[in-house]
DNA sequence: CTGCGTGCAAATGGTTTGCACTACG
DNA sequence: CGTAGTGCAAACCATTTGCACGCAG
């Protein structure tokens, strides 16, 4: 997670390493909760006020087009990122707009023996996520990181 | 999913019964494919020219908060509607934006004793939706309706 | 008759676009 | 150097809002 890394992914997807696409692509990466382009434009701005906001927007989109980053699906009108590729569940808060991620390869590994036996008609499955909604116990969990 | 039924329905919830309430309440029932707002205010639109489209939101808004429908996630920046009430799960398909419902009792209740089981510290779950992604294929199965 | 609901039009706000300029490779 | 990327501001467009009028209860 470190700024060689994200360099190299930039450079893997065959994009260009500029000084606002590093900046962003981090920020993206060390936000948690899953933010919205308001919350990444922020804090990029806190370090570095003088990147545009549509500059900003064309990073997002670029990065969502090569796949390194994914956008994720929310009952708001807010687009929300989510910097974690490899596969997992998301758990919402019904109160506020948390969102941690939930990984659970045994859960994985149970949805793919069922739906082994289970056909759905009419539809070949690619992907399963589960959408996980509920509360917070207030307790500051933000251990979720994978 | 008759007149009167969605009559009854508004009144439960201490709704005025007008015209525009009923028709774009009937509306988003019969539209298939989980509706924008864009596709309900096209299909009123039809019969109905003359309804204004800032109170046809203000009637969608009214009936999501009322809960006589639901707002789904979708991975787009447009907000879609689903006027069925039940728990159920959803088919996306990763080509088109067309999304089927789903509804496997059995799954509900292997969620149910899967997570009975298995904590998941820090959060108390409500209710566990699957985002089912994959492909239709293309033979019509609108037959989804329940 | 009382106020909730409607229609209209203007306002909002997040996102996009166009274009001239910059700098990565 | 040539082109992808940036900055800025204007444009977009779905949705929201304010307000006067109308109709449901």
């Amino acid at each position: 997670m470190n700024k060689h890394t994200a360099r190299e992914k930039l450079i893997l997807k065959g994009l260009r390493v500029t000084p606002q696409r590093l900046i962003a692509f981090e920020a993206i990466r060390d936000l948690k909760n899953h933010p919205t382009a308001e919350n990444i434009i922020k804090a990029i701005k806190v370090d570095h006020p003088n990147i545009s906001i549509g500059t900003i927007y064309k990073i997002i989109d670029k990065l969502v087009e090569k796949k390194l980053i994914k956008k994720i699906k929310t009952e708001k009108d807010v687009m929300r990122f989510d910097p974690i590729l490899e596969h997992h569940h998301h758990l919402y808060c019904t109160d506020t707009d948390r969102i941690d991620n939930y990984f659970d390869s045994e859960m994985d590994e149970l949805l793919k023996e069922y739906f082994l036996k289970k056909k759905i008609s009419g539809f070949k499955i690619e992907e399963i996520k589960l959408q996980i909604l509920g509360k917070f116990s207030n307790k500051k969990n933000n251990g979720e990181s994978k």
